[in-house]
DNA sequence: AAATTTACTTTTGTTTTGCAAGTGCTTCTG
DNA sequence: CAGAAGCACTTGCAAAACAAAAGTAAATTT
């Protein structure tokens, strides 16, 4: 799809060249926290990404196998959208990013509550989490 | 600058609307383990950022109080760009994709030493380099 | 005082994004 | 079992963001 063209050999860079958009951590995070994993799911999101973005972001992420493209258990018409191990690793990413808006923001009261878990026990947060999704690969 | 349309309430979200692009974590990347602070510095970091974007770059960054613009105190046609508290708390998100990148692609001889530093004691490694920084805010 | 450095701005494309509509394959409904 | 609806995209086009190059203006160096 997009022509990858390095920047540099700086592992911030290379990762910004993967996620560093203003959608893809989205997608990741409503695959990590809310379950989601069909192409119509992520469309319902409350920041509302069109649709050909979307299509665009979860190919790239396909392609840089952050998250794996399945046949949807339940009908042939959906495909089911999964993490892989990688993708899944990208966790302690967005849990440092909320934590960092928890301290200069102030967050909605129906978000407070998994900041403030993470917030408590950062690294057992992460694992037990990171755990629980990495069980589900092999589902 | 821009104009700011909060996309969500998603702490997340509204992290992104401010540094999620290509460019703003290699800004602060350079201020953080280079120490950089003039926009010629910035220019000539390897992934060569054109010099509208690094100007806008650096408004944006400066308007969301991450980085604040100070007299340089060499020279008056030189400026001075300073991290703020914001801005040096950023530093573990960006030691997390560090950490993740290493994780997953090859990193040069020449990077990979300051990411094993954070590998073996990532939490010590964010507190120490997080006092330093601090400790220069009031300079 | 001329050349250079520094921090931008402007101009001119190119690329990406965002919206709306359309496509083609399933699956449900009467 | 035909038509409607659901689902995962694709396409077309205008608007916005980005990128490369050149230009500007103040400060500093030579």
């Amino acid at each position: 799809m997009k022509k990858i063209e390095k920047r540099s050999d700086c592992p911030l860079s290379a990762s910004l060249d993967i996620f560093g958009d203003k959608w893809s951590l989205l997608i990741m995070r409503d695959m990590i926290f809310y379950n989601k994993s069909t192409y119509g799911d992520f469309l319902k999101s409350e920041e509302k990404i069109a649709t050909n973005i979307l299509a665009n972001r979860l190919l790239n992420l396909e392609e840089h196998q952050i998250i794996q493209k399945l046949e949807h258990p339940d009908s042939k018409a959906k495909v089911l959208y999964k993490l892989t191990e990688k993708g899944i690793d990208l966790l302690p990413i967005i849990v440092e990013i909320q934590l960092w808006a928890d301290k200069y923001f102030t967050l909605p009261d129906s978000i407070k509550a998994i900041v403030e878990e993470g917030k408590k026990d950062k690294s057992g947060f992460i694992e037990t989490l990171t755990n629980q999704l990495k069980q589900r690969i092999n589902e």
